[in-house]
DNA sequence: CTCCCGATAT
DNA sequence: ATATCAGGAG
């Protein structure tokens, strides 16, 4: 909807953070587009960290298409069983890779339409592909992007679609994927759910949260 | 709205 | 003990 922060001090936001963050990408390791698709399934409600641990012995054992796509459940869901939730992802692995296979012939696909078509992928999860495996832009919207722009007073929506067509409102094109990178990095430093470090925070004097708090 | 769910920080 | 971690589907 309506954005209420001034563009002034949007620019400055991002200035700060270009400079506060100035070459993040994303920290889930992958080598390839199926890697990322079946990390950032992974990534929902855990951290990368453990994330990386699992595809480290994941991706050594299992590596294409076929490979996900062929593989028994039971023994995808002992590989992944870390990560939480992990009966839905590995039926959601398995099925995304069926798919990949015969409707896009083995291939990731380079669209959101698509993307979010298969399943246990929706538009959060297919940004961060389209970003970082084709370079298209778009803002992702994780629980990180989703608590800082309510924060600092991007959005005061809740659903994080809405929030995602705030941000792009917002904010130039060009900058949708580092902004992506760079929000979510910062949550993870400084502006953590529980205990924010806001005396710390490069944005304090541009935030309404923290030592601005109404 | 609820459910899926293990691991870790607080 | 409980909130939270790069969510998505029914």
């Amino acid at each position: 909807m309506a954005q209420k922060i001034p563009q002034e001090r949007i620019k400055k936001i991002l200035k700060i953070l270009r400079r506060t963050y100035p070459n993040v990408k994303t920290a889930l390791h992958h080598r390839n587009p199926l890697e990322l698709l079946i990390s950032t399934i992974l990534s929902a409600q855990c951290t990368d960290k453990r994330v990386n641990q699992v595809t480290e012995t994941l991706f050594s054992k299992l590596r294409t298409v076929r490979d996900f796509a062929g593989v028994s459940l039971p023994d995808l869901e002992e590989m992944i069983r870390s990560t939480g939730f992990y009966r839905n992802k590995a039926k959601n692995i398995k099925a995304c890779c069926r798919d990949i296979l015969k409707k896009h012939g083995g291939k990731v696909p380079d669209n959101m339409e698509a993307l979010v078509r298969l399943p246990g992928i929706g538009r959060k999860t297919a940004n961060v592909i389209l970003g970082s495996s084709f370079g298209i832009p778009g803002i992702v919207v994780d629980t990180h992007v989703k608590r800082l722009s309510q924060r600092i007073g991007f959005t005061t929506e809740k659903d994080p679609i809405k929030i995602e067509f705030d941000l792009m409102a917002a904010i130039p094109k060009k900058d949708w994927i580092d902004f992506s990178h760079q929000m979510i990095q910062h949550g993870r430093a400084l502006c953590t759910a529980r205990k924010p470090r806001c005396p710390e925070c490069p944005l304090r004097d541009l935030c309404d949260y923290g030592c601005n708090a109404a």
